[in-house]
DNA sequence: AGTGTGAACTAGAGCGCTTCAGAACGTCCA
DNA sequence: TGGACGTTCTGAAGCGCTCTAGTTCACACT
């Protein structure tokens, strides 16, 4: 029951003889002692349990906890299965890590971003969003806490770092390239425009109002290029599936669209499919182009032709920007990184 | 540059006029104030922006963090690639995150789990251990601390809680359905033994030092059934990639294998494309089981027969069983979830 | 001998909060 | 009328650590 009470840097201290403070020296500043006292303490230490300062009461008299938030607009099963975003948290995780800081996660509720309460009580000194709705209520808890933070992908807030990618010159990029070869009529697979889980057609009051930046541009690229009456399918999550279906219905109008514009690479390979299952070809009935660059665009079937991002580099950046706010610096001018379109073998020219 | 200093509950107090204690218990415990009162403080609050009680100074006097930290075996990326890993965390968030904990994520190093030094910097209290190598040093610097522990598919620990699965019974499981087709020259693809990168052929002594207990476990469950001289090649990592890859060389063997038995879905995946590559065809040329039933085995071409285990369950079993150690429970029994094999259509009989 | 210097160590004041044991003030009932 | 009780609020002792501004001391230099 009562077994001993976990000892603390004073029980250290006494049972060597010296100040607290040189207990703590030996942990945090070897020069500030000679090395055969910090070995001394560094034994005894062992030899009575104790595992080193603790985290929260060392973060309490630094004030910084050695963490980054990092805050999802969804739960976390939905974004894992979202490979563009593991490779931006894989990059922000291998520039934060190496700073021997933790990753705080703090998952979405359905879509919406993270409850307040979450942020309130989230023990980071920096936090990062990431592709949040515009208005999401743990925005304002951040700012509410006074902490800096970094926004991917996300509206510029006043005194926060940025780094984004241009999402509407990107889906110009590829659709202008589509109607170049010779295609005119057109379907837009999309995500959510709204955090409310719905799926089917998009309505024009309903594009006004998007309140995802990144569905916004994407959506306005494409159809700043093929006009804006051209249909639009909505699907609640980023997933093959719902991209499938969406597609499904798309191809089902007549006119049937001969080129099918998804925001991202895991609708389009649901496009892909769902172009197969009605018995058509990729791309000779019909092209497809997704968004993103995944690296499983490379290997689908076929080859996803799509607008790459750099994506690893995105959440590299957001960790330097980061890190940089935690040494005080200013966030400075939003990083604009450079978008592409990767031809492969999902377009073809229209006949 | 000197913007005024954060408020804090002493600044609260004094705008009020109340003690220290009285906004303390304005946010933690309204039934101790009148109503008036605690409208009244947390106006003011709201005033000087005051965001509420700071989460560090909160836990180092609670003596709680309420966060619960995840120790991962392998990189972020690498970790959210993997659609088992990503269904069991999100199991675990689930329940943590209902009881308003943080996730704190420790990233591991090239699969040998977080550094010791993360470890001991994270805030957390109490972390559960994912598929580590039995002789993680994270596991160690867990234990150093003190902190109570679940462990998901890792051996016991002394005082630890732990969450598991039939590894090697569902393994037989799958051999011996596929022993009772009729097919007796067998290959393994399995996911790594040891966290050095390797990837080729398994030799007994490799195989007789597995660190990875899941490994070991599944392997043993198919080499029971198939016999200890069935070529094994062992992936780094569990990718589709790598399975293709493996499968590949495994066919290439003569005689060739009927039966291609994976350490998971992903690599039987890679697998079922193997197959395709050399012109053969499955069921009807060889058979492929996985492990783990991952969504997309539904879906595959065709659809994976595999061994099923729980994996939302597990994850969200982990929580409780964290949250209960939070409480003071104690480890208790293991937890033992059940697998099933999923027969689709990925395996027939032998002719 | 006197003084300057640097290395080694320490005292003590926080960091911002929780919490427990009261104090103060009604109220209510016998 | 008085005491028992409840409610509402306060004082002060921590929680475990860091860090600044020292103090001590040994040693070298003049």
């Amino acid at each position: 029951m009562d077994r001993p009470r976990k000892p603390t840097l004073d029980t250290v201290a006494s049972a060597v003889g010296v100040s607290r403070a040189t207990v703590s020296n030996a942990y945090n500043r070897p020069d500030q002692l000679s090395a055969a006292l910090r070995e001394r303490i560094l034994e005894t230490a062992a030899a009575i349990g104790y595992a080193g300062p603790d985290p929260v009461a060392r973060s309490l008299a630094t004030r910084h906890s050695a963490a980054v938030g990092f805050m999802l607009g969804q739960g976390l099963s939905a974004s894992f299965a979202d490979a563009a975003l593991s490779i931006v948290l894989d990059g922000l995780a291998s520039t934060v890590d190496g700073h021997d800081h933790c990753l705080v996660l703090m998952p979405g509720r359905e879509r919406g971003g993270p409850r307040p309460e979450t942020v309130a009580r989230a023990q980071a000194d920096v936090v990062v969003a990431y592709s949040l709705p515009d208005d999401a209520p743990a925005l304002a808890a951040v700012r509410a806490r006074g902490l800096p933070m970094v926004v991917i992908d996300q509206p510029v807030l006043p005194d926060t770092a940025r780094v984004e990618v241009d999402d509407f010159g990107g889906a110009r990029l590829a659709a202008s390239s589509l109607w170049g070869l010779g295609h005119r009529r057109f379907g837009v697979v999309t995500f959510a425009l709204h955090p409310d889980g719905h799926n089917g057609p998009v309505t024009p009051e309903r594009l006004a109002s998007t309140s995802f930046r990144v569905t916004r541009d994407r959506l306005h690229g494409y159809l700043d290029v093929t006009g804006a009456d051209t249909p639009v399918w909505e699907c609640a999550r980023s997933s093959r599936e719902l991209g499938r279906a969406g597609a499904r219905a798309l191809l089902s109008e007549t006119p049937r669209p001969t080129a099918l514009l998804c925001a991202s690479d895991e609708l389009a390979f649901g496009a892909l499919q769902a172009v197969r299952d009605l018995g058509l070809r990729v791309p000779a009935d019909v092209s497809v182009v997704g968004f993103d660059d995944v690296p499983a665009a490379e290997h689908s079937d076929p080859p996803l032709t799509t607008v790459r991002q750099p994506l690893a580099e995105k959440g590299r950046h957001a960790g330097e920007l980061a890190l940089r706010l935690l040494d005080g610096g200013r966030p400075g001018e939003p990083t604009r990184l450079p978008v592409s379109l990767v031809s492969r073998d999902s377009t073809a020219p229209q006949k």
